[in-house]
DNA sequence: GGGTATGCATATGTCCAATATATGAATCTT
DNA sequence: AAGATTCATATATTGGACATATGCATACCC
């Protein structure tokens, strides 16, 4: 049985009349009449009792007819669904994303223009570690992911870079250093440190060492934390100082002060990446989407 | 699009590789890629990507293999369904009814074992009189029903005589003509009758008069009642006495005493009526289940 | 009631499209 | 680098869908 079968049915059992539906179907009346008698042959029943002006269906016709319409309706909506799934209109998108990664306006900004331009794209969203995200991109848990550069192994991944964003420099409110508007890193050089543990060690994490080093220090690390609000809530605690991408200030300003870094500071690289060789339409329209806006930002909030 | 593309495409995606699935469906490998670069060319997108080492499916044709799986599997239902209505095994059988029918051990026992036989065969039963129920089954209300002799015209209408039923006559109980346990029809020539009316007639009201006509009376008709159960009600009423089918006597025996007739009194015919050149199968069934039950009955109970 | 019209079935020929065979191209393996 | 694997392409073949012509049954009409 063939898809003509059903088509070739349905419009005799519309018309009831073979010669009529022949013609609406483009094709002589004889093999319409041959397809009929094989659809009928292959189910062992016939379809339609010919009358003398006319046919008209039978019982297995008339149930036949019902399934014979779905089906075709079925495979309508089959092909259109292929499609908008091929054109990322429809399907879903996981998206992982560094803990600090939505206190940067561009993020959130371009998770929420997807969604508006997608609707019919189910996104899920996953805040995790750099390396954690990597890993989860890599075993098909995540689609894409929000990171900041990543050490080691990216074999697998493919990198797209987004922006670099300045690091500022974060005190406990009412520290000695709060009294000037910007910093040299050489000042923090006998401060306790909070910074990310070294395993979790996003490529932030070397960054900043390099540029304490640059300054000519190694920083003392005395206290540890994953997650870069963590280390906001450290310093706020009073327990050491820490250096954190500057979107970071709209959040949680209590407690904590934030200062410029004078000279060549770290920098916090935030990227996409998402498996080699993707084909995932969803994928591709976000990395389309975030190129688009990284090339011409429409805020005026400075961008790193 | 044919069902050939969907089968081609299911078992390339089960088996992910091209050569093996080709041998899998029984032909060459050179047109079952043809074949799914033609489906894909017609979706406007590919369902797979082409590795080095066989093929992988893509978003697109995840999606699609679940709709064509699902296409597939509601042929065959479709199939499986068409053959079992053909065969009568499924679909829905609209029976009418003679009141006095249910009566009758005959009916109910067919439709019975009806119901047992096809299982998946809707049943609907709906009880009427005799031109009533020549109407519904012409107007396609019903699909056969069980009656007594038609009147007029029965074009269109295919009878079955199935049995010829003795009748009896109904007494008042206490009336003096229930001391004999044989009546003549003449005994009654001179009582009050409930029959049905005459527009209810069935053939059983013509069939009651002749008989009184031959035993040298006409019947004093007094009351009416188009029903046969509303019938025996009146006479047990004692507002007359009346000719029944003799399986009334199964039901209602209080206030009603029913005595044989002797000689040669009114028969009470029972048929099946069904549209002419009728193709339904479950019509058929019954029909053919009818008249096995007729040929050889089973039960010890007289039969008329 | 015979002639005509209608409408599906059958017969035969034609042509396209699905398939087979042979070969090519790309990638991985050893 | 040579061979193996696997999908794509090229060309030939064949089966089956379709077209044309005709047959047959029934209904309609004068």
């Amino acid at each position: 049985m063939e898809l003509r079968h059903l088509r070739y049915f349905v419009a005799v059992a519309e018309e009831l009349h073979f010669t009529r539906a022949a013609q609406k179907l483009g094709l002589g009346q004889p093999p319409l009449s041959q397809q009929i008698q094989a659809l009928e042959r292959e189910l062992g029943t016939p379809l339609f009792r010919r009358l003398p002006r006319g046919v008209a269906l039978t019982e297995a016709g008339r149930c036949f007819l019902d399934d014979a319409r779905s089906i075709l309706a079925s495979v309508e909506r089959a092909t259109e669904q292929a499609r908008r799934v091929a054109a990322g209109n429809l399907g879903r998108l996981r998206v992982g994303m560094i803990n600090s990664a939505p206190f940067h306006p561009f993020v959130p900004r371009v998770i929420r223009e997807f969604g508006q331009r997608y609707p019919e794209v189910a996104l899920s969203i996953d805040e995790n570690s750099t390396p954690a995200l990597a890993a989860a991109v890599l075993a098909q848990q995540a689609d894409i992911a929000f990171v900041r550069p990543l050490l080691g192994d990216s074999s697998g991944l493919t990198t797209e870079h987004l922006f670099d964003e300045d690091m500022l420099v974060a005190l406990p409110q009412g520290h000695p250093l709060a009294r000037f508007r910007t910093l040299s890193l050489w000042a923090l050089a006998s401060e306790n440190f909070v910074l990310f543990p070294r395993l979790v060690g996003s490529g932030l994490y070397d960054e900043i060492i390099a540029a304490c080093q640059r300054s000519g220090f190694s920083p003392r690390v005395t206290q540890e934390a994953s997650q870069v609000t963590s280390i906001v809530n450290l310093v706020a605690a009073g327990l050491g100082v820490s250096l954190v991408p500057a979107s970071m200030q709209q959040v949680n300003s209590e407690g904590v002060t934030y200062r410029a870094i004078a000279g060549d500071g770290p920098r916090a690289r935030m990227s996409l990446i998402y498996r080699e060789g993707e084909d995932s339409p969803t994928v591709a329209n976000l990395v389309a989407l975030a190129r688009e806006r990284v090339g011409r930002p429409r805020a005026r909030k400075p961008k790193g």
